[in-house]
DNA sequence: TCCAGAATCTAGCGCCGCTAGGAACAAGAG
DNA sequence: CTCTTGTTCCTAGCGGCGCTAGATTCTGGA
């Protein structure tokens, strides 16, 4: 019995092996370079290997972007506690969550641009996925007001993706970003 | 000279055809059923006529956008100058953007999602680009108040690409839609 | 020591974007 | 009318992709 065990450990591990190489490989040379060829060679095994864990490459995408919701809430909640006020909770969480963006690119697109076998808005998201939310909304329930919170936290989490993905494939000039995030809090906190 | 004139003008038809044929594709079957291979059987040449027209696939995809940046500037513009009021312009156009990324996804992506070969906030960017954020641009001015136009209006449309690809790749419940919209318009005409 | 079943690999399918090299053709010169 | 020259276009193929069928190797238990 122990032999199965430490069996199913080992396979274990080479999973947690093969999201972590995606996840390397994609930061560092982006997704076009994470191929199942490359992959295999990086943990040491064959390419049909990978199908015994995966269905796959959009599944192991799809792990990868798992792993990311867990980070961002972090950051998210980390800014959010560490601010001063209200108001400057929804500036830290915008600011939070752009900057994650900016630093985790492959990251970010696995979990939020790239098509991946996910479900989102549904009850079986994967567990991180509504605790990012849930952070986003909590800075934003102070400037509800009447509003409904969740669909005005969609709309603020929209805005900030939006903001994220035009600036990174050229769309809108980086140099600007500051100004329009600005602009993006104080138009969301105004009379509230 | 005249039969040279004559070539010029079956090149630059069948130039057309690539487009017509890159774009009826995208919007039917999606980007990924746009292959080189189908494309040139499409317009009965061999695949590397395309060649000769285009420096690769991205290249095709970028004049596929191009040609969508007009028809996006049109339907802007007749938004905005149907709409009754200052605020009411600024849902409309909201409206009319998101409308014409639901109405032709294959063609919005091209644009604003994959990655083409254009540039974007630059002196040459194609011209209908400039048209279209101009047309934004005259919905947000009444609503500007002290801030920069330019940098409001990116933030606007930022919001509203967001929201349109957030719902487009499942993320956010497209029954709630038209809420969202609702929610960005109030904010940004807030106080104004 | 042998065997059944699991684990893993080799080899290959059909597709992709792209290109080298040659065939077919048309336009001007003699 | 024939020949040369340059253009136009196609056939064939390169390397790489995601994925899988079938053979092979390994391993725990009889």
């Amino acid at each position: 019995m122990a032999i199965r065990e430490r069996r199913e450990r080992e396979r274990a591990e080479r999973e947690r092996a093969i999201i972590s190489a995606a996840r390397d490989l994609a930061e560092s040379e982006g997704w076009d370079a994470v191929t199942t060829r490359r992959l295999a060679a990086e943990i040491e095994y064959s390419q049909p290997v990978l199908y015994s864990h995966f269905k796959g490459k959009e599944a192991i995408m799809a792990a990868v972007a798992v792993e990311g919701f867990a980070d961002l809430a972090r950051d998210l909640a980390a800014a959010r506690v560490a601010a001063a006020g209200e108001r400057q909770a929804v500036a830290a969480v915008a600011e939070a969550y752009t900057s994650f963006a900016e630093r985790r690119p492959a990251l970010y697109d696995a979990m939020f641009t790239l098509r991946v076998d996910l479900p989102f808005a549904s009850p079986d998201a994967p567990i991180d996925l509504p605790r990012g939310f849930a952070e986003l909304a909590d800075a934003v329930r102070p400037i509800a007001a009447g509003d409904e919170l969740e669909a005005l936290t969609e709309t603020f989490w929209s805005a900030l993706h939006g903001l994220v993905t035009l600036m990174r494939s050229g769309r809108l000039r980086r140099a600007d970003h500051a100004r329009r995030l600005a602009l993006l809090v104080d138009r969301f906190t105004r009379g509230t």
